[in-house]
RNA sequence: GGUCCCGUAGCUCAGUUGGAUAGAGCAACAGCCUUCUAAGCUGUGGGUCGCGCGUUCGAAUCGCGCCGGGAUCACCA
């Protein structure tokens, strides 16, 4: 890499100059500004007090230095305390040529280490998924993508929320009120019909409540004796004693759960290695919590519970097993973790969770490692933010969510009928058609949420569609599209630009030097993507790229250039930054088009 | 109240281990299609980087204190 060896050819300057012996990371080097000459900077002010000399001469005699000793250096220019340092024509050019052609550019070398094991979606089987649905999903799958791309093995896994109080109350709706409706009477996606039940068994639960504290009870009394109430948490119990009757709706309602998140799923284009079921692994927890009580790393209290004293680690106690000897949330990850240790033995476990449950990993962590789990080091939380809505944040309850299908399907009309408005759509079969706005429509959507940091909580107004023009998916697609229009037409004329040879071409241009340069440091944000698990590293690069690219294609002609060498180059560049777009899409689960 | 996260242009967001004059997009305005796809390109206007103090040659970035917003602190998941 030409970076280490210039800060090394650095640190060798400031031995033989100054007589002192630095290390290579203790140097800042940067990418030089767009404004100034230069392809990298070293700031040399941290070097003052070894030179003592001033930074201008302190820059210029490194500088020297470097000149004559990094044969890639061509020339260097000193402004106060920076060092630009400009790389040769050649370099640069020999870079695309060595790279240009590669499919797999910027996919980092297997590490040949334990595998990761990466949880994200884990819906409820009691309502669909809506937007922060979405966003858990397009950051896990990203995620993936990415850690694959540094050279991870990675197993997508899924836990299924599929049983507790919430599930028994769209059961029991379904009962009273049901009429034995299925999705294939009504024609409704399976998940969808459970919600309406959810939310049906609120509002009779609600009007329930309301009618007990008319006749004189508290709201805390009324919430507890609904019969509505009453009646789910008996559902519970006989669901627990695997009551045949319970168990058969139980399994039909979750069925129809499955089905419905599968067309989601498929439709937004992520999927799982394996799904694990909290019904399959909620009392594997309990077998830990009791071996920490033998081995005296918990806490039975007089009543019979068990809890975690995290007192002396900043946190509070947490309760692991309820009196009844039930479990809890909290001990139910405990076995599942446990579980995916015993599974993969993996090098990592991360999580894709909300930031709304920062404290229950915390805890999760702390009671990991006060078990004695070595594993516990390995857990990684991936905190994302809320999506919120103009008028505050969603609640299913209340109806104020944006459901994913719906979303899906609104994008998708909306990028057709954008691309009808445009005249694009017109030679295209309806099959090709309808691929092409689905392609756009998602692009669009999974940009607008992968571009944002993904601890940031992030605004969604439902009443402004998504852009699709500017910093969006669409612009990077239609970039894309535009570059195999380009390539397709060269190829035609006869053009072969897949072996160049581009020593002795005329020297560079600022537009060509400037989308080499950038097609450099896809390397560089791969890893740093994957070392921050940030997709949104990704998805600016891959802006800056698409944005550099339409500059250069603007201003300069490629296959109306005179020059044959020029003609070559500039489709090498073109083919290079069409295959960096399609990597750097597929990092984000983002499709590219033909053509569009 | 305790803990944690966030605060950058009218709006949505970038901004590397502290570095040069804080950047994009949207919206507004003005230009560019007889020339490789105008979902594009170019230009103009728009900022007390929430406020203050400190560390440093240098702070949007690090530390402390305020102000504002959010999350969480369940025998819910």
């Amino acid at each position: 890499m030409i970076e280490e060896k210039i800060l090394r050819m650095t640190c060798e300057a400031v031995q033989q100059l100054y007589g002192q012996v630095i290390k290579p990371e203790s140097i800042g080097m940067e990418t030089t500004k767009k404004e100034i000459t230069g392809d990298f900077t070293i700031v040399v002010f941290s070097l003052l007090k070894m030179s003592r000399k001033s930074p201008e001469a302190t820059a210029g005699e490194i500088g020297a230095f470097l000149k004559v000793n990094v044969s890639e250096i061509s020339e260097f220019n000193v402004i106060k305390g920076f060092l630009n340092l400009v790389l040769s024509d050649d370099f640069w050019t020999g870079f695309l040529a060595s790279n240009g052609s590669r499919a797999d550019f910027g996919i980092q070398e297997k590490r040949g280490e334990a595998p990761i094991v990466l949880e994200y979606s884990s819906p409820n089987t009691n309502k669909p998924l809506h937007l922060g649905h979405i966003r858990n999903n397009l950051l896990g799958y990203s995620l993936a993508e990415i850690l694959k791309a540094n050279g991870h093995e990675v197993v997508k896994v899924n836990l299924v929320n599929d049983r507790g109080i919430h599930i028994c109350k769209s059961m029991l709706a379904y009962m009273k009120w049901g009429n034995g409706e299925t999705p294939e009477s009504t024609g409704e996606k399976g998940d969808h019909l459970i919600g309406r039940y959810y939310v049906l068994f609120d509002k009779e639960y609600k009007a329930e409540i309301r009618d007990l504290m008319e006749k004189g009870l508290s709201e805390e009394a009324a919430s507890r004796q609904a019969p509505l109430i009453t009646e789910a948490q008996e559902i519970l119990r006989k669901w627990e004693a695997k009551d045949a009757e319970v168990l058969q709706l139980w399994k039909t309602m979750n069925g129809w759960a499955y089905d419905g998140f599968d067309l989601t799923y498929r439709r937004l284009g992520v999927d799982f290695d394996k799904i694990y079921y909290e019904s399959e692994t909620y009392l594997l927890g309990k077998e830990l919590v009791m071996e920490g009580l033998g081995s005296e790393r918990l806490v039975r209290k007089d009543d019979g519970s068990v809890w975690a004293d995290l007192r002396d680690e900043g946190l509070d106690e947490k309760l692991l097993l309820r009196a009844d000897g039930t479990s809890v949330y909290m001990t139910q990850d405990l076995g599942t973790a446990q579980l995916r240790y015993e599974d993969y033995h993996p090098s990592a476990m991360i999580y894709v969770v909300g930031n709304e449950q920062n404290y229950h990993f915390d805890v999760l962590k702390k009671v990991l490692s006060k078990l004695g789990k070595t594993f516990a080091g390995h857990v990684y939380h991936l905190s994302y933010g809320m999506v919120e809505l103009p008028l505050g944040k969603m609640k299913s309850r209340e109806g104020t969510v944006v459901d994913a299908d719906d979303l899906m399907e609104e994008m998708f009309s909306t990028a057709a009928a954008m691309t009808r408005e445009l005249g694009k759509a017109s030679e295209l079969s309806e099959e090709d058609a309808d691929k092409l706005f689905n392609t756009i429509g998602l692009g669009a959507l999974k940009y607008f949420i992968l571009k944002v940091d993904p601890k940031k909580n992030m605004m969604f107004d439902p009443a402004e569609s998504i852009d699709f023009n500017g910093n969006t998916g669409p612009f990077i697609q239609y970039t894309y599209a535009r570059i195999q229009s380009l390539l397709s037409k060269a190829a035609l004329a006869g053009y072969q630009w897949e072996q160049p040879v581009l020593s002795g071409q005329p020297s560079l241009l600022l537009l060509e030097k400037e989308i080499i340069k950038r097609l450099f440091l896809f390397d560089e944000a791969v890893i740093q993507a994957g070392r921050e698990m940030n997709p949104a590293v990704i998805a600016n690069y891959v802006y800056d790229l698409a944005k550099g690219y339409n500059q250069f294609y603007q201003e300069l002609p490629v296959l109306k250039e005179e020059d044959t060498a020029k003609v070559l180059l500039r489709l090498c560049i073109t083919d290079f930054v069409g295959k960096t777009i399609k990597t750097s899409m597929k990092l984000l689960g983002i499709m590219v088009p033909p053509r569009m």
